[in-house]
This record gives C-alpha cells, structure tokens and sequence, in this order.
DNA sequence: TCAGAAATGAAAATGATTTTCATTTTCACC
DNA sequence: GGTGAAAATGAAAATCATTTTCATTTCTGA
C-alpha cells in the first residue's frame, strides 16, 4: 500500500460512497494532494486486486468505486427535478443473498434503485 | 420500427442472448445484410427506448443487448465470466412500490441488479 | 552512497460511443 | 409519374474514459 493508494483511499472515506476515477482525481487537484490521474488508475486498480474497494458501473458506463464493507443503502430518486432520498433495505439484502446462494453464486454485491416523481413535481 | 431496426432484431434473436453493438454490426456485415456502425447504434437505442430490447454493461463496459420478454425481471450477472440468469422477484416489485408510496411518488420505476462469481469461475 | 526496482505522470494510443453533416430513401400529396 | 419535406443513413470526425508507453523521479536495501 503506497502513498497513492492512500490518498485515494482518503478520497473514498471522504466520499462516503462511490465516485469514478475522474472524480477522484478532480478532488485530489482540489485539495493540495494532487496526483496523476494515471496514478488514480493505477491506484484503484490496486486496491480492486486487493479487495479493499469495490466497483460498479454507472449507466454511462464509467466505473465508480466504493470502499469495500460499507454499509450501503440504496435510492429513491425523482425522475422530475433529481431529489434522492437514501432508503435502507434489508429485505433487498436478503434478497440478493439468497437468490446468489441459490445459483451457487459467491462475492455477492447488488444494485437497487427506485425512481418516480416526487409528491412535488 | 424501420427497416434497420428489424435488420437488428434479427440479429438479436438469431443470437439468443447478449451480444454488443460492435458483435451486432459484424454479425450483420458477414451475412448480406450489412448496415452502417452508426445506424446500429441508433437502431439499439431506438429499440432501448421502446423497450424492445434489454441493456446491460459487460466488466469492460462495453454495452450488451438482448430481447427482452415483456415479463419484468432481474438480472444475476457474473462478474467473471458474464454469465446471466434472469430472476424473478416479486419480493423486490412489492419492496418498490412499498417504499416510493411511503415517500408520495408515483409513476414508479425501478432497477435491481445482483452481481458475484459464479459456481464455475 | 549507489544500483536496481518501483512509482510516477505527461503524452500518445485505444476503443466504444456519439455527433456532424451531406446524401439517400421514404412517403404523402398533387 | 413527379415533387418536396421529413426521416433515415453512414462515413468521418469528435468525445471521453481508460490503458499503454516511456522517460524521469523516488525508494530501498546492501
């Protein structure tokens, strides 16, 4: 583990969620800890080898990554003016739990999102 | 629905299951039936827009598409190998429904994706 | 201190996807 | 059949995340 990876590790607590490779490296520019955004690559490609952070694809296809063992939680987001309200979900965990176990599936990781219009809109 | 758009689907059905824009356009270009990169792109998300056709994002994040039954459902995707095995789940249809109405909006939607390594990788 | 290894980052390369724009096709109407 | 506006097409250029290259800098351990 380098200083890199730690800076990016920084980043990520910091983030308290996902965030691409770009938006690690534009956050790291804006605070006094700049880096290469080769190095964020090669950094997050790193820690993805050693399981310290996880990754996901937005719907544009970019990859955003997360610390590993966060409890995450998931969206409600209006389609209308983009309001998102954080909702927990224990059923979707165990859900996803066990429909992985169940076609013998390990390193389960899942993603859920709710999007509507808003009592507002 | 054009005729690219049908040149396109038959593709899709002929290939039975995922296959991305570039493997779409290369499947068209060996038989007679070839049609530009451009149009293809275009017929996709034309027939994504009609819900003709189901999308979903490789490791690399190239974008693959299939046909899609008109029953909604879930996607079990391996992470390693790519496999994918649609799920049903009703648990996750009342959980959506259950949770946007507790917050007041409507015209629902919602995405659920689990993802792991499967028994053979 | 010194040599070799590892890390770094600027710039170029890659590859999927999107945009541009001039051309072609389709189609409703005369 | 002929006409013209609207839609479709595709080649080439642009975009953008990501990877590779490679010359330079920093570590590290003897």
């Amino acid at each position: 583990m380098n200083k890199s990876e730690l800076k990016v590790l920084g980043v990520l607590e910091r983030v308290g969620g996902f965030a691409s490779a770009q938006e690690v490296y534009q956050l790291l520019q804006r605070g006094n800890q700049s880096i290469g955004l080769t190095t964020v690559y090669r950094a997050l490609q790193s820690l993805l080898d050693d399981k310290v952070v996880d990754t996901l694809r937005r719907d544009d296809g970019e990859a955003i990554y997360r610390l590993c063992g966060e409890n995450h939680h998931h969206h409600l987001v209006c389609k209308s003016c983009g309001t998102t309200i954080e909702i927990q979900a224990n059923a979707i965990e165990k859900w996803a739990q066990q429909m992985a176990s169940d076609h013998g599936f390990r390193e389960v990781g899942h993603t859920a999102e709710i999007f509507g219009i808003c009592k507002k809109c």
